[in-house]
DNA sequence: ATGTCC
């Protein structure tokens, strides 16, 4: 029995016991922690705790779930010079991450269209487990796309300059190396760059239903009834392959740093060793894959929209608002008890939430903050978020990812027999076309948390802001 | 999440 005291409505506390370096923090409301946390997920908090070099506390946001190694919805940051960095705590699809297009649509303009857009998305965009896409690229040209990440797609033809401006990390991680990438990686990802993926992976047409701070809502460019696309992809199997080699080679050294590893899921180096570095600028080419793939699907997002409108896209204003990503180690500079530090902070399942004022912001979020962009699920809704100067001070500037899974995926196709879950989500008025009823079923709304629910935390523990939310109106699933 | 078992 692991436990847990509650500190206030939305804050709850692992003491320090045996073996743990820092206490545990869970973001989360009592509710939710009776009903959909297990105890595996708090098991996974306290192993993340007991790594060596963690500063202050292993904290876990409101969405948290049992994951690989580590839990999703987990945050951790680590000294640069005693600490280490773990692929468990950062997960397989390195730089999963959402972004938002906004448009100049209303709900009534796309009302009669619907259908023919989400037909014209499955066929533009390939999705599923294995799927490739149009692009095959050579092995020297995919070479530039880990070295230069979304710049490369917009440097071919697929964005503008205004999308990497509004791109985490300008879509471009700096400290990335194409040569710690293995082959087997580059196998994987020669003809997946522009696809979906599968699992919990969408693109989702959807109206704003809410606006709660008008001021943030208009300079995010977003209005009441407007028409938005959400992205949710990652590094496909080119991430998967790098978080998988390097998990077998840090199993095998960790050792040899004198590292205790109380989960072999949990291997990690330390991030001043030669294999701790050479795994932050794998993932780090990895990263810039993903930032590539949800780049080159926003220009087939663009030219589905102008093809089935008949008119250019740019007329429709298709602009990005934010890509965030939530499965990655970045480096950053967090005050720790008064004074300035140099941090690896993991987050896995995590969304990165900056407050006003922040010099890594682009200029024109300075003055609110950075949007925080929060997938719900199929049948819910989604969330604009900003982030906050508590968020700074208490999760080194970090906030939830989504609704968090509640059920296995086993158990949500065993809850699916006999149902069909696009029929359901159709009587509810949402068209979700997906390749599988299985993978529709493992994705069903019931399997998550409520993403209500979630989005109240994370505002009433001061680590976010709401902007607006968004109700889907159609949805594509790999 | 994932060429859902090299």
């Amino acid at each position: 029995m692991i436990s847990i005291e509650k500190i206030n409505d939305f804050k709850w506390l692992i003491p320090r016991m045996e073996g743990m370096r820092v206490p545990g923090i869970i973001y989360i409301s009592e509710k939710l922690l009776n009903k959909a946390v297990s105890e595996k997920a708090p098991e996974q908090i306290i192993n993340v705790s007991k790594l060596p070099g963690i500063v202050k506390y292993s904290l876990a946001m409101p969405d948290v779930h049992w994951g690989y190694g580590a839990p999703i919805g987990g945050v951790g940051a680590f000294d640069a010079e005693s600490g280490v960095i773990a692929p468990g705590f950062v997960g397989y699809d390195l730089n999963c991450g959402v972004r938002l297009i906004r448009s100049n649509l209303t709900a009534d303009d796309v009302k009669n269209k619907l259908e023919d857009l989400i037909n014209l998305l499955f066929t533009n965009i390939p999705c599923g487990v294995g799927s490739t896409g149009a692009l095959k690229l050579k092995r020297k040209d995919l070479e530039k796309v880990t070295a230069e990440g979304a710049e490369w797609a917009v440097k071919n033809g697929f964005g503008t300059a205004g999308d990497l401006e509004n791109t985490e990390e300008n879509g471009r991680i700096k400290e990335a190396d194409p040569d710690a990438v293995g082959n087997r990686a580059y196998e994987r990802g020669t003809s997946q760059l522009g696809t979906l993926g599968s699992g919990n992976h969408f693109i989702e047409i959807q109206r704003v239903a809410d606006i709660y701070d008008k001021t943030a809502a208009d300079s995010f460019g977003i209005f009441p009834g407007q028409i938005t696309v959400m992205v949710h992809s990652g590094s496909r199997g080119l991430g998967y392959q790098v978080c998988g080699d390097y998990l077998d080679r840090f199993g095998r050294v960790a050792a040899d740093y004198g590292i205790k590893l109380s989960d072999r899921q949990l291997a990690c180096a330390p991030v001043s060793s030669k294999e701790g570095r050479r795994y932050f600028r794998a993932m780090n080419a990895a990263a810039n894959y993903a930032f590539a793939n949800r780049q080159i699907m926003t220009h087939l997002i663009r030219e589905t929209f102008s093809s089935v409108f008949g008119v250019p896209y740019e007329k429709m204003q298709m602009s990005l608002v934010y890509d965030v990503t939530h499965n990655i180690c970045k480096i950053e500079k967090h005050t720790v008890d008064g004074r300035e530090k140099t941090l690896y902070v993991h987050r896995k399942g995590a969304t990165r939430a900056f407050p006003k004022g922040h010099p890594q912001l682009p200029e024109r979020y300075r003055s609110t903050g950075q949007p925080v962009i929060i997938p719900g699920t199929m049948g819910t809704s989604s969330y604009i978020l900003v982030g906050t100067e508590k968020a700074m001070e208490e999760t080194w500037g970090s906030t939830c990812h989504g609704a968090g899974r509640m059920m296995s995926r086993h158990q949500a196709v065993k809850e699916g027999r006999n149902r069909s879950i696009a029929g359901e989500l159709a009587g509810r008025g949402i068209l979700a076309k997906g390749v599988s009823g299985k993978g529709l079923a493992e994705e069903m709304p019931e399997a998550y948390k409520d993403i209500d629910e979630v989005i109240e935390i994370v505002e009433g523990a001061g680590l976010s802001g709401k902007i607006a939310r968004m109700v889907p109106l159609a949805v594509i699933k790999g």
